[in-house]
DNA sequence: AAACTACTTGGCGAAATCGCCAAGTAAAGG
DNA sequence: CCTTTACTTGGCGATTTCGCCAAGTAGTTT
């Protein structure tokens, strides 16, 4: 069980380290279209299925995610649609698109 | 010097967690305001001057920070006016106030 | 130029995070 | 009920991050 947090900066300090690992943040990325099932993210994110099952347990515990039990299956979502405008200030930040900048 | 990140993912990711400090995090809030040099952060933040400054250029790195030297002083501002709205979409994923919510 | 102020950088031990393996839980099917 | 499927939790070594101390750099003042 996870700590309450002391303070609102803990608390929103917590929301941002559950987006500050690529695994996370791609999980965040995908959810932005709708819920998925842990296999299907695991699919996507590859590695062992305990270590995305942790990431998630981060985000859940951060408050950034909801889930729903139906059958075998866990299905996450997004408890903040407002993701999506945060990664475009992101980005703009680093508005030279991707990898390593070949000419 | 900071290596270039491999991919926007990884650029991305940096940008983020350069915010999941709780004393970044309140570097990168006193800067909404408007630029601040070192010592004025440092009056705010508190700890070792030196502590302040790795802060910083963690900031810095991840393209968050801009700086200006004038005189003895070192001012600092954000690159990121769209972090503000930002930080409402996480205040809105836990809206119970802040401390440890006694009884 | 020597002393001072405002920072930055190097180094290091302490603490947190990461990812794999193994073991545990819960619903579904045979 | 026993097995299978889908996931979660515990544990542990390896890497990363954190914050202090000490030392270094760059403008300023005298």
């Amino acid at each position: 069980m996870p700590l309450p947090y002391q303070s609102s900066l803990d608390r929103r300090v917590a929301i941002i380290k559950a987006l500050a690992h690529p695994s996370r943040l791609s999980i965040a990325e995908m959810l932005q279209d709708g819920e998925r099932c842990v296999c299907d993210i695991r699919d996507l994110i590859g590695g062992d299925l305990s270590t995305i099952s942790k990431h998630l347990s981060v985000m859940r515990d951060a408050g950034l995610l909801d889930l729903e039990k139906r059958g075998l299956n866990v299905y996450y979502r997004l408890r903040c649609p407002c993701l999506l405008s945060f990664l475009e200030c992101v980005d703009s930040l680093a508005p030279e698109g991707g990898e390593a900048n070949g000419p």
